[in-house]
DNA sequence: GAATTGACGTTACATTATAACATTACAAAA
DNA sequence: TTTTGTAATGTTATAATGTAACGTCAATTC
């Protein structure tokens, strides 16, 4: 179905990229581990980065984890607070800036709020499936899309550098 | 190069689809034009639709208009007050919300700002080109961006309600 | 151990957006 | 033509989101 086009110098034997880096809760997926697994990714890519995933960076993180769904920046600090009292609005957004800066989390545009990546070891593009009923969100870093863009605008004489995709409607659970 | 393809059921002449809703400037478009007829057109859809194009939501939409670029509400409220002391926030908010939902502004997520629509008369699709450099922005309503991220959505169960496409870089003429 | 740097604390404020209720203008019904 | 209902706007207040600026502390390195 995917056409190469007759760009690239040389025709390379291409890993199909995994296309959806978070499927919805329905497809059979187990949340826990989610977080888990982003958690043990962060600690690894820090440390292989020299960078450091400080407690409060970590425990910010975990608190995105924390739901399945795009969080305020505000219910953040205020589950951190609970913690640690003298948390102020600086506080979460540093660490949020930190936590996208590394591909760890994601920023919704359409909401003013924030998603863990279901791919944070490497840098990708997102086209995200935002369900109006559940609220959930599916990731996805499908090539096809993106190549299509990329075309698209270089017709125009653009030059992409990052793509914010949110797409709005219901997911399979809610519509049956 | 455009390619239809036998998914309908009759072979309709189908006048192709115009995809730049809005150029960027450099492509040798009048800008005064766009204000002027962007006017006429909301004079003329709401005249059809029943519904009052007040004074306030034309100065409104002439105040977005009044800039080729995406314009905060907030500006737009100081710029309304030059001429209409008592406008406060719900008064902008207000009739950007009108404007938007009759399709003569858009919405730029990410960027909580607003941007008059190219095509108002329709209701359509709108990819967004966000040059990084000049702020410039085109729009397009292109069916084979629709048509995948539809098709893409499907596949997983998903129904389309609206599309947020909102693709930064660098326009042609910032590259140069 | 002094200097540098990065992370966080703290205060204050800027920006963006909405709730809630009062008033006015308009259009349709009586 | 009054009445009456509704849509639009006025008005006040506040909520929600985000950042500037500067101080402190801890780790790193020179």
């Amino acid at each position: 179905m995917q056409v190469i086009l007759g760009i690239h110098p040389e025709p390379t034997i291409t890993m199909p990229k995994k296309r959806v880096l978070m499927p919805f809760k329905d497809s059979g997926h187990e949340h826990q581990h989610c977080q888990h697994d982003a958690m043990q990714t962060a600690e690894r890519v820090c440390a292989e980065r020299g960078l450091r995933l400080t407690p409060l960076r970590r425990q910010v993180l975990q608190l995105v984890w924390d739901s399945h769904e795009p969080v305020k920046a505000y219910d953040v600090l205020a589950r951190l607070q609970e913690t640690h009292a003298n948390a102020a609005p600086p506080t979460v957004y540093r660490a949020l800036e930190f936590l996208q800066e590394q591909g760890f989390v994601h920023r919704i545009q359409s909401m003013n709020a924030y998603l863990g990546c279901g791919a944070a070891s490497e840098s990708h593009d997102s086209q995200f499936l935002i369900c109006r009923d559940c609220g959930e969100v599916a990731e996805l870093d499908d090539a096809e899309i993106s190549d299509l863009l990329s075309r698209k605008a270089r017709t125009l004489g653009f030059h992409i550098d990052n793509e914010t995709i949110e797409i709005r409607g219901r997911c399979a659970s809610c519509r049956h």
